[in-house]
DNA sequence: GCGACAG
DNA sequence: ATCTTGTCGC
């Protein structure tokens, strides 16, 4: 059907090691560099993450690249750094690379990935249908990640509506090669939840992030929905963008653009945004989030991710 | 010191 | 999200 939604999960992580190795020695890029040649300079701190990890290829030159500033950082990884860029004729100064501006390498022969995955998330806004499926939902489910390193564990757990019982468990496991970027979340964490997923009517899923409170209104809520054809909502537990009524209140809408695109459920300190994600209005969000909520958690997805923990826990025992 | 954008 | 000891509170 949609061939946009069947293409390969993204390898952002290679993509990053791919970056990093086109830096000639006796050259530098910086973080935002690498970001923006990806197609978005947001995901810098992405960059420097990945690139430090102990998981990178060891023939990456990562000692290539430094903060915006030209340092290259403090402690014993940035001695070795020191002396691998000595090593190639970068004149460094109380760790400081010197005359960045001349030995900075920005020519990337690399696809700016980010850019269309942005232009993807503004056609899966554009499919995300917020009305109601005429079916009433007789099941929750909730769907959660954990990681250990670039191992993600996943999990959903799906509550009957009526016994408030969980009537089912799954779990998946499987390596990332996304790293966790503002906005982007949906490209770190559907490889793990997909095959969670199930077609099954009567099912809505409630998925840890937002819908359509996102700024291209994809969150990872819409996507997934989208993208695997389910009712979906998101409930998260911070917000990404928009703004709430009254922060004091129990309840409150959230505004986006101009309208009520979400609502914040508080309790005590702690709070669940919710915002639909596909073929969900936001009053049956609302409805489900509240009615399931337990200690400011919906509970699926408190079970959801006690189960990801869990298989994480145990694998790494 | 400011900004601080889900997991 | 994960890294982590003790600490605060019900």
């Amino acid at each position: 059907m949609s061939a946009c939604f069947s293409e390969k999960d993204i390898d952002l992580i290679g993509l990053i090691y791919e970056a990093a190795s086109m830096i000639p020695s006796g050259m530098v890029s910086t973080y935002g560099d690498i970001a923006a040649a990806l197609g978005d300079k947001k995901a810098s701190r992405a960059v420097g993450d990945v690139l430090s990890r102990g998981e990178r290829p060891p023939e990456v030159p990562t000692h290539r690249v430094v903060y915006s500033t030209g340092e290259i950082g403090r402690g014993p990884a940035a001695e070795l750094r020191a002396k691998r860029l000595d090593e190639e004729g970068i004149q460094l100064r109380n760790g400081r690379v010197q005359g960045l501006a001349a030995a900075r390498f920005a020519d990337f022969d690399i696809e700016p990935v980010l850019v269309r995955l942005r232009k993807e998330q503004d056609d899966i806004a554009e499919r995300a249908v917020l009305r109601d499926d005429p079916q009433e939902p007789c099941r929750i489910a909730g769907l959660d990640v954990s990681y250990q390193g670039d191992d993600a564990f996943a999990a959903v757990s799906i509550m009957d509506r009526r016994t408030g019982e969980i009537v089912e468990e799954r779990t998946s496991r499987c390596k990332v090669r996304f790293p966790y970027i503002p906005t982007y979340l949906t490209y770190r964490e559907l490889p793990p939840l997909r095959s969670l997923v199930r077609d099954t009517p009567g099912t809505v899923y409630l998925v840890d992030g937002h819908g359509v409170l996102h700024p291209r209104r994809a969150g990872i809520a819409s996507h997934i929905g989208v993208a695997l054809d389910v009712p979906t909502v998101g409930a998260a537990k911070s917000l990404l963008v928009g703004e709430v009524d009254d922060v004091e209140a129990e309840r409150s809408p959230i505004r986006l653009g101009g309208e009520v695109a979400g609502c914040m459920l508080r309790h005590g300190r702690k709070a669940a945004f919710v915002s639909p994600g596909h073929r969900t209005s936001l009053r049956r969000a609302v409805a489900l989030c509240s009615e399931a909520l337990q200690r400011g958690i919906p509970a699926p997805l408190r079970r959801a991710h006690e189960l990801a923990n869990e298989v994480r826990r145990e694998a790494y025992a």
